[in-house]
This record gives C-alpha cells, sequence and structure tokens, in this order.
DNA sequence: CATTCACCTGAACGCCGTTCACCTGAACAC
DNA sequence: GTGTTCAGGTGAACGGCGTTCAGGTGAATG
C-alpha cells in the first residue's frame, strides 16, 4: 500500500485508490453492512472525516467500488456468428464479476439510478445483443431486462449466503420460498433465466424477419 | 386511528397494526429513508422504545409491510385458456402493487430472503405458469426470474423518480444509461422484458411437447 | 379489591455519516 | 535557504440512528 516497510510509518499517506481498494477489502472480508466509513478510516490509520478528502461522500465511493467490479468481468471474446452465445458468455461473465465480491451485486444495484458501473454493465450486454441486428433501442431495452434479472438473481443469492451464515440457519426453512437451491443448482437457475431471455429474444428476431 | 377526537387523548394506545399503518403512511409519503423507528414512534406520538412491543425490530416491521404491499395487488382472474394471458396480468398486478407505495419494490426486495411478501408474490406467478402443464420445479424457477426482473425493473424506475425530484436533475442526463425513459416508455420496457420471459417460456414448453 | 396483561416511559448505549477550522510536511520556485 | 503551494490529515463536534432495559400505568378480569 503506497509506502513499504519503512520502520518510522509514521504519516502514510493515501491517495484515492488506495483508499477504494481498503473499502473493497472490507467489503470482501466483512460485507456491505460492516464497510463504514469508520471503519474503514481506522483500517487506514487515519481520522474519518480524511475519506472526505478522496470521495465526497459514501455514495460516491459505493459508486466508485461498482465501477471496479463491473469492470473486472471477464472480457468474452465475440463469438462472431452466434450472437446468442455471446449474450450468454457476456452474462455469466457479469455474474462471476458481482459474485466475486461479497455483497457485490447489492453495491451495483445501488448504483443503479446513477448510470454507474451498472452503466457499464448494460452497454456490455447491449453490444452483445446489437450483433442480433435489432434496432438500438431494442438492444438497450433487452439489455436492461437482462440486467435486472442478473442483479435480482445474484443479489438474492448473496443475500441467503450470508443469511445462513448468519446463524439463523433454521434447517426447516429448507422449503426455500424463492426456488433457488443449495450449491450448483443455484447457478443451474440462472441459466434457465438467462435461457428464458436468450429465446425470447431470439422469438422476437425470427417474428420480424418475415 | 383507534379513537377519534376526544379532547382528554393522554394514553391513546395503539395495536400492532396501527403501527404497520402508520409506517405504511410514512413510507408513502416521505419515502423508505425517512422511515425510521424516531420518527414512527413520533407520529404515533410514543416513544421510539414502545414500538419493540409490537415489532421485534425494524426488519420484522418492513417484512410485515412488505406483506401488506403484496397482498394488495389486485386478483387477477385466470383465464382459463390462455396461461400466458394470466402470467402476463399476474405481472402486471405486481407491478401496480409495488408501485403503488413509494419505494414499494425496495421495500419488498429487502425481504426476499426471508421468504416473506415476495414469497406470495412468486407463488401467484408460479400459480399462473403451472397452468402451462411445467413440473412444479420448473414453475418456481422461472416464478424466481419473473420474480427478479419485476423487481429490479420497479426498483429502480423509483430510484430514477426520486433521484429526479430530488434536486439534481442534471437535464443533460437524458442520455438514460439503463434504458428507461419518461413516462409511458418505462411501462412499454416493462412489457417487453415480460414478453421476453413468456415467450421463451412458451418455447421452452412446445420444445418440450415433442 | 387484587391481579393480570397490553402497552408505554425515560434514559441510556454504541453506533453512524458528515462538517469545519486548523495543521503538517514534502515539493517546487526563486 | 527561504517562501509558497497543496495534497492529505487532525480533532472535535453535530445530529441522527436502531436497540435495550428496568420500571410504570391503566383498563379489564375474577
Amino acid at each position: 500500500m503506497t509506502k513499504s516497510g519503512d520502520a518510522s510509518d509514521r504519516y502514510v499517506r493515501h491517495t484515492r485508490e488506495d483508499v477504494a481498494a481498503a473499502a473493497l477489502a472490507i467489503l470482501d472480508e466483512y460485507g456491505l453492512p460492516d464497510l463504514t466509513m469508520r471503519r474503514l478510516a481506522s483500517t487506514l490509520d487515519v481520522q474519518p472525516s480524511a475519506l472526505y478528502w478522496h470521495f465526497d461522500n459514501k455514495q460516491t465511493l459505493l459508486a466508485h467500488l461498482a465501477d471496479q467490479i463491473i469492470a473486472r468481468a471477464a472480457v468474452v471474446r465475440p463469438s462472431t456468428n452466434d450472437w446468442a452465445g455471446s449474450v450468454r458468455g457476456e452474462a455469466e461473465a457479469l455474474r462471476d464479476a458481482l459474485l466475486a465480491f461479497r455483497d457485490g451485486a447489492e453495491v451495483v444495484s445501488s448504483t443503479l439510478a446513477l448510470g454507474l458501473g451498472a452503466g457499464q454493465a448494460q452497454e456490455r450486454l447491449a453490444r452483445a445483443i446489437a450483433a442480433a441486428g435489432f434496432e438500438p433501442e431494442t438492444c438497450e431495452i433487452a439489455a436492461a431486462a437482462f440486467l435486472h434479472f442478473i442483479l435480482g438473481h445474484v443479489s438474492h443469492e448473496q443475500q441467503r449466503l450470508q443469511a445462513d451464515s448468519l446463524g439463523v440457519v433454521n434447517p426447516a426453512l429448507s422449503a426455500d420460498p424463492a426456488g433457488i437451491k443449495a450449491g450448483s443448482l443455484v447457478r443451474e437457475s440462472f441459466d434457465f433465466g438467462i435461457t428464458l431471455l436468450v429465446t425470447g429474444l431470439e422469438q422476437q428476431r425470427t417474428s420480424l424477419r418475415r
């Protein structure tokens, strides 16, 4: 972090990216509720007020984190002749990126209205969909549908992850009212939703073609 | 509320439902961020601690509100021979119910993991889908996909509503990175997403039939 | 009249995000 | 070398938040 093991480590100063990195670390290790300005400050050995030099407020910081989470989504090389495949790949990459950080989906969701983080995500999806030959506006609306499903699904998945880890296991609750089951089944239900959207899009395309 | 204009209105006591009703009123009029236990208490002329007799904690209260919001969704009479139509109807009813209260979608989303509120919603969707003849498990997973899209879409819509009303209009932002435009266009994009899912489901059905 | 029971008081605890006036030290110009 | 700039930090406070707890209080019940 910025400067390494100098023994006289009084006055280690931080850059904006140092702060963001530390925040991302807290987020990943302890979750969004534990990511407070005070806690972030104390891990940086700094007063809370110092953080406000780097970011105007907490929301701005979270938006920055959302950007980084999304930006780390693996790049999918577009298969030239299979737009549906690239859309699927883009969706999976997005899911993986959100899952890579604890509470990642919630962080990204919370910045959706600001157009940050999620904005990039939607653009990538829209680009993949555009290969099918839809009008730009249709691509955008369709990408939004994908994005809402993805964020909702992963958000739900992560919400349950932490709910389970937090004591209240209540094993009788395996009824699972939201249809998301343990382990690999959750991935299948994600794929199923994506399949629904992709084939719906395919249908839309062929019905426009004739 | 409970007792009316008696001049000596010292000691007006409240029931659990009184509290819920007052909370719903604050939610609708001022939004989720303003729905604090302290504010709720003061509109009931009561100390904040009194609320904890009626609800174990704020999350329980919110779950109760989510239940009520969903329960108010208009009942769709199932058209006997058109399952796709009933699914569409159920989705619209759900959207209307969420839109009926300020920040309604966020409240319901936040209780998704607990199986309250959203649990009913998913069950209704699953029942409508079941009319298409899918296996129960498939219905559940498909219903979850619908639900995630609906919650994500309405949540986004309401987020933007309050973001616009809160000063930061920034008219140059009409670029709208999420593809949701003003007024009636937002409804069209909702319908488009639902159409994608429904036709995807139809496709799934016919491909299984042969 | 005594007891129950539903509901509430009052004060505190330990958090939170944010603001503000002021300080510090390295880097650069002269 | 001295002076100025400026990125970055201090320390204390403000007003809020959800929640806990020991102890009331009054209407209904028997």
